[in-house]
DNA sequence: CGTCGGTGCTCATACGAATGAGCACCGAAC
DNA sequence: GTTCGGTGCTCATTCGTATGAGCACCGACG
């Protein structure tokens, strides 16, 4: 037996109609259940030349209708599964998938990249290519906002995972809470004994990053923690000789850093002095360490959840286009781990 | 600045014909490129004419005329990443995607199981949830071959990453070389000295594995080694209290498990009779076990590969669909681990 | 016997874009 | 001055389905 090739023309329903004697109506109204006033005859033998024919409904073709597609976009503006961040978005889709399934919806993962370079677009020569989902799930960093800003403005309902500022286009996000994060962790140190902070930024200069530091700022001034950073929110990326200098000769007795990768460099300084970790000094990380497996004291953010939150939102929205859309804020779990410890003895 | 709610329907190409005085086809023929004979200054009309509405073709109309969507579905049987298999379909996913992304094609996961129950399945409500996309990869273990018939004498392009016998439908895989990979590790066991052979079989009947136990029992037949398992083809399933004996006194030298689920209980009933792997007794395993990372000689299903392959062949599908439609077989390395040793002297 | 209410459908059109055919006009060539 | 060829579009239709409106028929009731 060979492929049925070339491909006949699939049956439609007027070639389904003309076999069971009817019209194309009534072969629509019986599929779609709106069968109200066709007796069981008709039905069968429509029933009949269905099966004859192997007819199936043509979905791209019911859609035109102005029915919703099922079908929810993912877009993520890096590939999906970067080696560099391997494990990364997938958590997310792990979660997106999960509740897509749930309410019988579809994902379209767009994965083309547009025109070869200039990396992942949402516009492709003036088309916006995610209009074949109802709506999308946007994540990673966008290289361009105004790409975000003209699909605001085109009211295409979507939701972005991580906040996004864009002016003039307040775009509905689902944020993991960093500012409470970091609130919690300086909560955590003060409870601890540590009286005197330090902050190390990492340089990047985006959304998240911004809201570590700002719930850090608040907490230390709520609790009258004294903070030792030279200037966090303005001040130097990476580590600097003076915050090194602090931990080791107790000015300071815990740091809070920005993200891993600062927090890594901290240690083998800390190290190269002879401070020991935590027994010297604690260290506490702003950012989700879990894969790296090292036993920070850091924060757990919750993808798989984010995920739901993000489709749940999304359906909110599509199923009605006036319904408010604003961000939702996901708490993120501050996570004990080996790097932090009550203040030393005689540093208090 | 509020969201721009109600949506107002979205401008259609009549809308923008009317407002730069031409017709809707004029319209869609500047937009499509087929406007040779467009002047610059229409042209120019009808560009303005879109940026202020804000224009953007509908996808879904597109489609129905019969043009590609440029999509490609992913259907898999189960969820994408089940707990149980982390990381399992989630590599082939990977490959498929760079693919696709190459190739300017987006992606669509069939998410949506159908109807709550039964599993996912590829047609619901007698329609063929697959057609919105050009094609389709499939994956996983299809809980009911007559679907899989139905879709192949549909004549709708698809390919199976993994082998699938559909009685009367010979429907196109791409297949890791099991058979190859079994055989390659027979003869690496002949090439350092092993003469008497066990082979361990799982409890599962499916493709693979026979596909498995063909390529041992090649190999065996061909280099002359004894086979000692119980009538390994239709024999017992799990590790036979005979196996473990006629390894412990060296009747057999070296045991080929079919799966990791077997080699560890193999492993754990030589351990309690004191006999060592691999000084003893060499121990290789049919399938990938770089996830479990306990140094199994093993082999490696190169997923991400297969992932591409399969999309390249699909492809093909889609844009001949008078093409021939057989499957391909990706070779699948053997990994030396810390299992497979030369015979033990005075056992040769 | 006329009318009324249901039943069992059909008709016609909409959805949004693509496209083969063809019309109207213009300048040039014979 | 007629024909020819090219330009610049428009017309009409197609894709496959959904759906409001409405037609024809039948039995029942007044």
């Amino acid at each position: 037996m060979t492929a049925p090739s070339p491909r006949p023309r699939s049956a439609r329903q007027s070639d389904v109609a003309r076999i069971a004697g009817v019209s194309q109506s009534a072969v629509s109204r019986v599929i779609s259940g709106d069968a109200a006033r066709i007796p069981a005859e008709t039905r069968r033998r429509i029933h009949d030349a269905i099966a004859e024919l192997g007819y199936v409904p043509n979905p791209v073709a019911r859609n035109l209708r102005g029915a919703r597609t099922r079908l929810l976009g993912v877009h993520t503006f890096e590939p999906l599964f970067p080696n560099a961040r391997e494990g990364f978005y997938v958590e997310f889709l792990l979660g997106i998938e999960q509740r897509a399934e749930e309410t019988g919806h579809d994902l379209v993962l767009f994965s083309s990249t547009g025109d070869g370079a200039g990396g992942r677009r949402i516009y492709r020569d003036e088309t916006n290519r995610l209009r074949i989902a109802d709506g999308s799930v946007l994540l990673g960093v966008s290289p361009d906002r105004a790409e975000l800003a003209r699909l605001w403005h085109e009211g295409y309902p979507f939701i972005h995972i991580g906040r996004r500022d864009v002016p003039g286009a307040p775009i509905p996000c689902v944020i993991p809470d960093y500012s409470g994060a970091a609130a919690g962790i300086v909560e955590r140190l003060h409870g601890l004994g540590h009286r005197r902070l330090a902050y190390l930024r990492d340089s990047i200069d985006v959304e998240p990053y911004e809201d570590r530091r700002a719930g850090y700022a608040d907490a230390v001034t709520r609790l009258g923690v004294v903070d030792r950073s030279p200037g966090f929110v303005s001040g130097t990326a990476g580590v600097p000789d003076e915050v090194v200098s602090a931990l080791a000769d107790g000015t300071c007795t815990a740091a809070v850093a920005e993200s891993e990768r600062v927090a890594a460099e901290l240690r083998a300084r800390l190290t190269d002095r002879g401070v020991r970790i935590p027994e010297d000094v604690s260290v506490a990380v702003l950012e989700d360490t879990s894969a790296a497996d090292v036993g920070w004291d850091d924060l757990r953010i919750p993808r798989q959840e984010i995920g739901r939150i993000a489709v749940e939102r999304l359906i909110d929205m599509v199923s009605d286009p006036a319904a408010p859309r604003e961000s939702t804020y996901v708490a993120c779990e501050a996570m004990p781990g080996e790097t932090v410890a009550g203040v030393r003895e005689d540093r208090r």
